[in-house]
DNA sequence: ATTGAAAGCTCTTCCGA
DNA sequence: TCGGAAGAGCTTTCAAT
């Protein structure tokens, strides 16, 4: 999974530039660092090239959709064998962003997105809690969140 | 929040291909629906100046930075008031990518990456249990990510 | 809200250093 | 790894519909 590719300033300078934005323009960062644009998109090729990049994306604001409501829901498995089968129903549930096999007192913890308290809660007892080999949930609801961002490179 | 915007069947179209890649051309996006890439142009616009888009960003793969250890982590604080001074700790920590208020068992919840379990045992010992007002913590680490998407258009 | 046109800018490629 | 140059492609604006 490391590839072993290289990254020097220049290259933290791309990668800084496009975490920021995504669209900004080669030629752009090209004038800031003072090398030419075909440089800078040589680099980028190869950063793209990469398994350092995953891709780029336009990022919404799940609050203007009226998605108000984030939470946490550690799920209990009757047994871990039903881990992908359950998987593939959470799949099917939109408002599921994040779906993990976790150590600890779950099999299974989840990020999900509701447009508020009464929608989770229809969720979590119409289609959560109703999928084969769910035994039980603890949810836990995010009033606040500070801190979001990519790892520093 | 909700800024009142209408989002008919291009927009969503739009805003489907930049999500899937943020650099996608607006003339490519134009020729796929149809219509001219100004009429495009001047619906991005009207969507990158509502609250729906927050921006675009380039997605780093933590594992090629060889950020291999995933992990949730609830603290328990002695107090509530110190929520605000521990977050301020917490920003500190380059491995701390989310951060949250919470119901439930915790008060602050966290997403951290680390290269290692021993980096995380480190990071959890030593940086994370002395700040001030940290009782105590949980942590769950994620053997497996399955879903990891934003909400539906 | 959409269009085509026009101007300016950006991307992409290629080759020589 | 970089720069220059050239053509293709893209963005941005505008007047008209």
């Amino acid at each position: 999974m490391s590839g072993g590719i290289k990254i020097d300033g220049i290259d933290k300078i791309i990668i800084k530039r496009l975490v920021e934005d995504a669209r900004t323009p080669v030629l752009g960062i090209a004038r800031e660092v003072g090398i030419s644009g075909a440089a800078i998109h040589q680099r980028l090729r190869k950063l793209e090239d990469s398994e350092l990049m995953i891709g780029s994306k336009l990022i919404l604001n799940p609050k203007a959709l009226g998605y108000t409501t984030t939470a946490f829901v550690g799920i209990f498995l009757e047994s871990a064998s039903m881990y992908s089968s359950a998987i593939k129903k959470l799949r099917d549930i939109p408002e599921v962003v994040e779906c993990h096999y976790t150590t600890g007192n779950w099999s299974i913890f989840i990020k999900i997105l509701c447009k508020n308290n009464e929608d989770l809660m229809y969720l979590l007892n119409h289609d959560v809690q109703r999928i084969k080999g769910v035994a039980r949930t603890e949810t836990f609801i995010s009033l606040d969140q500070q801190i979001n961002r990519q790892i520093k490179i």
